[in-house]
RNA sequence: GGCCCGGUGGUGCAGUCGGUUAGCACGCCAGCCUGUCACGCUGGAGGUCGACGGUUCGAGUCCGUUCCGGGUCGCCA
């Protein structure tokens, strides 16, 4: 039988030398020198660690296993005639009397080289995800994702929540994103639903009394991926508080969050608590976004006075958002593709001049601005070899393409961002309702659940008409850090009149929060506490501290864009005997 | 579903204005090398250039269609 190993392929050091050592793993690298002399090189999931071959018996023996293969040597370790300062492992080396073949790998070319993997096709790399995952620089991530875990757990439980899992198989929800639907065997047509957020569950449990809940919380929903969004499942750290107010939350958060960024993030500059809260409204105003880069010192400025009348067609009757750069230096061609690109994503065009070193305007829209000159370089404050980007249109498309053009700016001027850092910062006062761009009438602006700032009072002003119902803003909070929404959050919505009422304005009645959410109403309807709670997105907060740009590299089996696992290959057909169990007939599609 | 980028030996990439034998690096195989560690040296195998169709005397290269992958918009309470 294998003998198991006495060390791992990263622990020997100078003062193990002449010890007889067993040591397992993969055989990743033989490197000969000589008929009779061969470096191997073994690595387990703690290091590596080099075998020196000098018997041919030996020599014929590695030479007859393919690299990758599983092996098992015992044998001396001892001091290197020359030694590899960039290795932990290399001072030493062992000398193995005995190697046996736990697992032969059968192929000697792979689908990539396992230390490169990352330069490899993604789509062969999840293929072969073992095989990736072999890879270190792969590992790395994930490990770090485990310890980041552990970390989060164990702060959360030192505030005083409790981990409480909620169930996986459970009821549809009517709004939010799509569902993934699990056939009910026993209930002919219909359908379990995986929960894309515990969101229920959880505010159930602070009507039980449980008065701090937390979760590394599974989430499903059905939606296209994105870089930084995985499609079908996701893990939340999902929490909620009893008795609590916005700034209950956003402490905790903040006690939990800044250590674990200081601790496990590649960049050691961090914000430190409590970090800065912007206001929804400003936010859009300044940064064009609700989740804005703070890296980046550039900032909105309104030219609708300005600019708008100026005889230039497009920002006729428009509002108009002006960017300032100062010290920019960037060329034409830098500049036309920061218009194309701002185009693509923002769906609408930049414009833009600049001010030349003699302090004239020159460039894209120059000729136009050229007649308010003066009032311009005062509002502005322009400076020679300042650019402006200019955007317009209705408000919220002239925010949304400044803030675009702001993120594209910033990316493109390294005076102007400053990247090795984190930014937190908390978006508040977010508006309770929007004019839906389809319906054309008011709804939801985010979610339901949310207080609204202002309670029963304020709901039943705007019914009356007495006030706009826009302006009326929900104890619902982002943190947002370096951009990427990574917590979202409210003070929820607990007493079943402000619910009613709140679904009134969107010309919806008690039937319908019944309806929607029986469960909630009618607990509620049994004293609830007011709580609060929030869900930072864990696969996001890992790709921050690892600073990689795609949430694929820190998920262990990630899917493909198309919502496949090409490794298990799933989603797959199954049997007809599977498919009339659950009731289900396949209908094919034209 | 729309748009953008890509697809060339196992892997990563180059390939000019359409031109005759499709290059390079790594990997693989064989040989050499007694201190390598991204080992080195010599030689070798390995390609229907994603697929189909078209233009042309001639297509990796141009055109059309389509498939696959990534990005992005829609979508994500």
């Amino acid at each position: 039988m294998t003998q198991s190993r006495t060390h791992n392929c990263g622990e020997l050091r100078l003062s193990d030398a002449g010890k007889t050592v067993t040591l397992v793993g993969w055989m990743e690298n033989v490197r000969e020198v000589g008929a009779s002399l061969a470096f191997v090189v073994l690595r387990d999931f703690y290091g590596t660690t080099q075998l020196v071959i000098e018997s041919e018996d030996m020599m014929k023996t590695v030479k007859s296993i393919n690299k990758e293969s599983t092996i098992s040597i015992t044998g001396v370790v001892r001091e290197r005639a020359s030694k590899n300062p960039k290795l932990a492992t290399g001072e030493i080396e062992v000398v193995p009397s005995e190697l046996r073949i736990l697992g032969r790998c059968r192929y000697n070319e792979l689908p990539f080289e396992i230390n490169r993997s990352r330069d490899a096709d993604e789509a062969v790399r999840l293929k072969y995800r073992y095989l990736d995952l072999r890879n270190p620089a792969v590992k790395r991530n994930i490990v770090l994702r485990c310890n980041v875990v552990a970390a989060l757990r164990k702060a959360m439980t030192e505030q005083g929540f409790l981990e409480i899992t909620t169930p996986i198989l459970t009821a549809s929800s009517p709004e939010g994103a799509r569902d993934y639907l699990v056939p009910a065997r026993k209930h002919p047509g219909k359908f379990y639903a995986l929960p894309q957020a515990p969101q229920q569950f959880k505010q159930l449990l602070m009507t039980s009394g449980f008065d701090r809940y937390f979760q590394i919380a599974p989430c499903f929903r059905d939606e296209d991926a994105r870089g930084d969004r995985t499609p079908g499942e996701f893990y939340q750290l999902d929490m909620e508080m009893a008795f609590a107010e916005q700034d209950d939350v956003l402490g905790v958060l903040e006690r939990v969050l800044e250590p674990v960024f200081r601790e496990f993030g590649i960049y050691k500059r961090v914000t430190p608590a409590p970090f800065r809260r912007i206001k929804f409204n400003d936010a859009m105003e300044r940064y064009g976004t609700d989740k804005p880069d703070l890296r980046i010192d550039l900032e909105i400025t309104d030219a609708t006075a300005l600019l708008a009348n100026i005889g230039f067609e497009p920002f006729a009757g428009n509002v108009v958002k002006a960017i300032v750069v100062s010290d920019f230096n960037a060329t034409r061609k830098q500049i036309d593709k920061l218009v194309a690109d701002v185009e693509v994503q923002a769906g609408q065009k930049p414009y833009w001049f600049r001010m030349d070193e003699n302090g004239e305007l020159v460039g894209g829209i120059a000729k136009f601005v050229q007649p308010v000159k003066e009032q311009i370089v005062e509002a502005l404050r322009l400076q020679p070899n300042c650019f402006v980007g200019v955007t317009a249109g209705k408000k919220s498309v002239a925010q949304k393409t400044a803030g675009v053009l702001r993120v594209k700016l910033g990316n493109l001027c390294p005076n102007h961002m400053d990247k090795e850092q984190y930014q937190f910062c908390w978006i508040v006062d977010f508006p309770m309702y929007e004019i839906g761009e389809e319906s054309g009438e008011l709804e939801f602006c985010h979610n339901p659940f949310s207080m609204p700032n202002g309670g029963l009072e304020v709901l039943e002003k705007a019914a009356r008409g007495e006030i706009d119902p826009l302006t009326i803003t929900a104890f619902q909070y982002d943190l947002v850090i370096n951009g990427y929404e990574s917590a979202s959050g409210a003070v929820r919505n607990h007493d079943p009149e402000i619910m009613v009422k709140a679904f009134e304005l969107v010309r919806l009645g008690e039937e319908d929060v019944k309806a929607k959410f029986p469960a909630m109403y009618n607990a509620f309807c049994y004293g609830a506490p007011p709580h609060a709670g929030a869900a930072p997105g864990v696969d996001r907060l890992i790709m921050l501290l690892t600073g990689e740009e795609s949430i694929r590299e820190v998920i262990t089996f990630p899917m493909n864009q198309k919502a496949q696992d090409v490794m298990m290959g799933a989603p797959t057909t199954v049997e007809q005997k599977q498919l009339d169990e659950v009731h289900i007939r396949i209908v094919e599609e034209e």
